[in-house]
DNA sequence: GACCCGTTTAATCATTTGATTATATTAATT
DNA sequence: AATTAATATAATCAAATGATTAAACGGGTC
């Protein structure tokens, strides 16, 4: 019983529609969601739906920027923290690993969403902080001949491209690949390792 | 006028709407696309697109088939040279970069509609040859000491993640990072010769 | 010119879909 | 109990949408 339970009979309305909208919308993408999906999957009224949020666009605003605020937040504080740099790495990989795993559908989600509607990534980012104390991190490191001269955004891509990509490419890879869940799971599980030990052999030119 | 004039005049009527297909399909995704948003990009009649092409679904299939073909077919043209894996792991960045930079929404649109229907993957994938012998060549090296030990799935993962990511976020990344397109095209660039360097440099226990 | 066949078009259909309205229900307050 | 405000529901609307139909068009063949 319990998630249904829970659902059912402690949420409000209001946050069984979020939490039903969330899902839909993550699953299906704004285009193929229609309003009646998510009253079902919330288990009230089309009306109600309407009521509380004015629309199908406010609602997707909504669970959209949540989503995305809190992949931007995670991230600044990661790399806002005074850790070592090569301590930053591996938190990054590991914290986003076990978001992703609990919700692998959410980086597919947002990454196409945004491309469909960029205007709405500047709109729902607006005020959250930006990364630019990582780029004198980089800066200072590399001067002082630690670490190999390199671009923030090219470091920013390439440690959310390893780690991101398994999600988002899971149906083709493992079907070309001939991987089952398992075994699937069982390599993202390994890159929580790899990836870090991979950017910070390349990067640092003395090791850590 | 060039490319207007060409599609007008020289093409037939059944080539202008699978052209205008992909463009509109691989932009807005599929169920965001109207057939008469096809129908218009076409310059035709929406009867005639349901004359050549069955249905939405029947067009979009031929679409998405022929990009998911054409990326798996480079991989296994390319991993199945007789060329040294380093060869290989710089023709691959450079190839699927300017494959890219060409067609810059195509991997976002064909991850994004591959995780919203998975088993379209496997049908239309179904003919292409699988990259089992990828899997020899890394076992093979990893025995005789010339890279480390790396399961084949790893290696592809990291490598397309590196490669593509960068495409598909650019949105987010070039938003949160303030980077000019100028700017972000300049370091997908730079990642022609970078991704190369760090997963051999990762990959290799002796320079090559 | 008459006929035929492949193609194109305008008009239309049935269904879906986001949204609204008017009514009912519930819970709190007096 | 009566009143009121918040919430929920059923019924309905107008627009959008995938698809079809029937008629027109055009070019080749006899």
């Amino acid at each position: 019983m319990n998630k249904q339970a829970i659902t059912s009979e402690t949420l409000s309305t209001e946050d069984k529609i979020r939490q039903a909208a969330a899902k839909v919308f993550v699953t299906k993408g704004y285009a193929a969601t229609k309003t009646r999906d998510i009253a079902e999957e919330a288990g009230i009224n089309i009306a109600s739906l309407h009521y509380y949020y004015r629309s199908k666009d406010k609602l997707f605003e909504i669970v959209i920027g949540e989503s995305m605020r809190r992949f931007s937040r995670s991230m600044d504080e990661i790399f806002g923290s005074n850790q070592p740099l090569h301590v930053k790495i591996r938190q990054f990989v590991s914290i986003y690993l076990d978001i992703f795993k609990e919700n692998p559908q959410v980086p597919n989600f947002v990454l196409s969403e945004s491309q469909h509607n960029p205007e709405m990534v500047s709109r729902l980012l607006r005020n959250e902080k930006s990364l630019s104390f990582l780029k004198k991190e980089l800066k200072d490191l590399a001067e002082q001949g630690i670490i190999r001269p390199v671009h923030h955004a090219q470091f920013i891509l390439n440690l959310m491209g390893l780690t991101i990509f398994p999600f988002v490419a899971k149906s083709i890879v493992s079907y070309k690949l001939e991987l089952g869940d398992e075994e699937y799971a069982a390599m993202i599980e390994e890159s929580r390792d790899l990836i870090p030990d991979m950017i910070i052999s390349y990067l640092y030119l003395k090791k850590p």
